[in-house]
DNA sequence: CAGGACATGTAAACCGTTACATGATTAA
DNA sequence: TTAATCATGTAACGGTTTACATGTCCTG
């Protein structure tokens, strides 16, 4: 399978938020907020906002400064249909698409909630499989300590994350 | 700064956790344990090995069925020195590192740990910054609900894996 | 009027994945 | 004997970063 691209709905998503943004805006928008889960440079940003004008997603509108792309019809219909996609492989994905749901009613916050919930519960019981396997008895934990820390870490950190998701549903 | 490579480390630290190992044994590898915190491809693996034997990182023993490579004394050099550097930006290298280190009683643990406990404290107060900036009322939160769920979950993330590193030190 | 921020763009390099290839060995 | 696994390699493609480039506007 192709992997899928996911910065022009990383785009679409921020454009539709502001309501318009040139790509210098969006630049700077990695610096602040979105930053902390997502990240672009100008070098791609200026091109994908052009190949997503093409594809119709996006018009422009320039007022002789800069130009700035608002999201048309087409780009909210393609927007939905990728935030309603089902999470996989790619971790920031949920983090990522939570940014984008404003309204604490739409029925989109429990859907991702529960994918999540979903990947990290496999997730957890694979961890938990392999603690049993390596681990079996004090000799390996202690001719590999460091890999027991950091195994025993990621499965507390499983935990903790499946409860908050739980507590948010 | 120009990025730093972090695949031939890796395959460094496998082959001198395993004594020797082919290239087909390493990807090999990348599927069970390490696999948890690290890949690569066996596209990437051999023509590395053969960059690192250029630079006698590691030599080969070939036994007409697989080469194996063995690490050299620069090899250990190498891989010491890349595993004092100091961790930064790439959120993986703690854990990976961690994976490296054998011996609970490798001063090694503790300076890793020190590192990640000073990374954390800074995310964790970077974290609490942009909360306080952005959610400074309830109408802001409403208005921004997803972004206020990931913010708040990933304060709290960064507060269990800080208690955790203290815990540990 | 100089330096920094605004604003946009392309080119090169780098790293990683997928696909293309090939051949030996082993187990059903 | 044929399919799976072992074993190694290169080529093509895609996405991201860094560097190269250029010009405007605003502020001290």
């Amino acid at each position: 399978m192709p992997k899928r691209r996911i910065l022009p709905y990383v785009l679409l998503g921020l454009i539709n938020n502001k309501g318009e943004l040139s790509g210098y805006q969006i630049s700077q928008e990695f610096k602040n907020e979105v930053g902390d889960f997502w990240h672009a440079s100008h070098s791609q940003i200026y091109p994908e906002l052009a190949r997503m004008k093409d594809d119709g997603w996006v018009k422009d509108k320039d007022d002789g400064k800069s130009t700035y792309y608002l999201i048309t019809d087409l780009g909210h219909q393609v927007l939905r249909s990728w935030m309603e996609e089902p999470l996989q492989d790619n971790e920031e994905l949920f983090s990522l698409k939570l940014y984008f749901v404003r309204d604490g009613n739409d029925p989109l916050l429990k859907i991702l909630l529960k994918q999540e919930l979903q990947l990290n519960q496999e997730k957890y019981a694979h961890l938990q499989d392999r603690l049993q396997e390596v681990f079996y008895n004090e000799t390996e934990i202690k001719n590999n300590f460091g890999h027991y820390l950091i195994l025993t870490r990621a499965i507390e950190r499983e935990k903790n994350h499946i409860e908050w998701l739980k507590n948010k549903l």
